[in-house]
DNA sequence: CCTTATACGGTACTCACCGTACCCTGTGTG
DNA sequence: CACACAGGGTACGGTGAGTACCGTATAAGG
């Protein structure tokens, strides 16, 4: 089975060039990749599925991983509107468990996968992070918490970036650290409650310390 | 050269054992470390400088990640002793900078390398998470943040391990997303001061929010 | 319409490494 | 002293990355 690489329709004697062997190879590719992961995605496989041959594929990518990652950038849709719920706890929450069960699914293992092959690479992992990679921008996390700036539920201060990815940060850090398994709901509460909600609230300086701008280096 | 396995003061014709050899054979696997590094840690090249053969390392590991995450716990000794510089953010600052450069160190890069091959294997993440692993431990913090509780630079309620960890998850984030190259300084302090210290300091309830234990899921 | 550079397709091959299978031999134990 | 067992030597199967040719369809250019 699935020895044709082209579909039945098209006329086999027509050789693709350019952006069409392209968009064959990626498709192959991230169909690979849904049905067997990453370890799956061999060149040869990929090559077969389109109907080519390796060398099409070095032709366009150094090497495996490269192609793996161009691949799952079309399998990673831009699936993120930042939740309103009304309140920070409820949008904070909801933003967790989404990305929480992006990261738990098979497409979270693939990207996961991923980030490991890439073993550090700066190039491969900023493709890797544009595209909804996390199943949650940094901008929905700005937006939610200006939201929540507006409302009087957190400190304008806290309306920074560093600050607004904390929560992710903390889910991927679980993932990293523990592995596969889907990091339990308790821990995205705790996350919210003991770390992100007081963070953003309460900024007033109330402790004695040196300024926070500009450090002297200690 | 490097022919010999076996050091030249040793009778040749002696056949090593049990726990001997695994000393060996760890020994050789993690100065194949140092050298190469995780790519360069083939179950052959280690049999080889082991001087002895692969038979007696799948007896013992059941795969090459295994042996390379047995070999790393020896390569990291246990060096952290909290800090104390006497203030909670010169505290902060010196553990971040330890962590960061450990983790742009060979060995941190030996130790992503084993996170990457572990592929999220929970029971290989474990053994890899103890032995100092990150260059600062959980506890390192808690100590830290308990001697800021005393000196009122931080509020009581702060002293909560997901709170304390905080710092160190954010640097990992840099590293998993970002890549190979040491995170720049500014960073280091951006999480101190942006972060950290604004989290740990103020807690009082001053937003509206509903009660923040006991969730009643959004 | 013919020529030509280019990229495809097909195939075979090298190389490295994992993991396994034998088989012989030294060693500690009963 | 016999024997089970682990160590040592070696060879092998299997897989997948990446490379090398070589003939050929196709698009571009004269």
């Amino acid at each position: 089975m699935a020895r044709a690489g082209r579909e039945p329709g098209q006329a086999a004697s027509t050789r693709r060039r350019g952006a069409a062997l392209e968009e064959a190879i990626l498709r192959a590719a991230a169909e690979v990749l849904r049905e067997s992961g990453v370890p799956g995605l061999t060149m040869d496989e990929v090559a077969r599925r389109a109907g080519t041959n390796k060398n099409a594929l070095y032709r366009r990518w150094p090497n495996r991983v490269a192609l793996g990652v161009a691949a799952y950038r079309r399998l990673a849709a831009a699936r993120t509107a930042p939740p309103d719920t009304g309140s920070l706890r409820g949008d904070t929450l909801e933003m967790l468990r989404r990305a929480n069960s992006t990261w738990s699914s098979p497409y979270g293992e693939i990207l996961r996968g991923l980030i490991a092959a890439a073993g550090g690479t700066p190039e491969l992992l900023a493709q890797l992070r544009d595209p909804a990679a996390d199943g949650a921008h940094e901008a929905a996390w700005l937006t939610l918490l200006g939201r929540a700036v507006a409302r009087g539920e957190a400190a304008p201060e806290a309306l920074h970036p560093r600050v607004a990815y904390v929560p992710m940060a903390l889910l991927r850090n679980e993932y990293v650290t523990l592995g596969t398994p889907a990091v339990a709901d308790a821990v995205l509460t705790e996350i919210a409650d003991e770390v992100f909600l007081p963070l953003v609230r309460g900024r007033g300086p109330q402790g004695g310390t040196p300024a926070p701008q500009a450090p002297p280096r200690a």
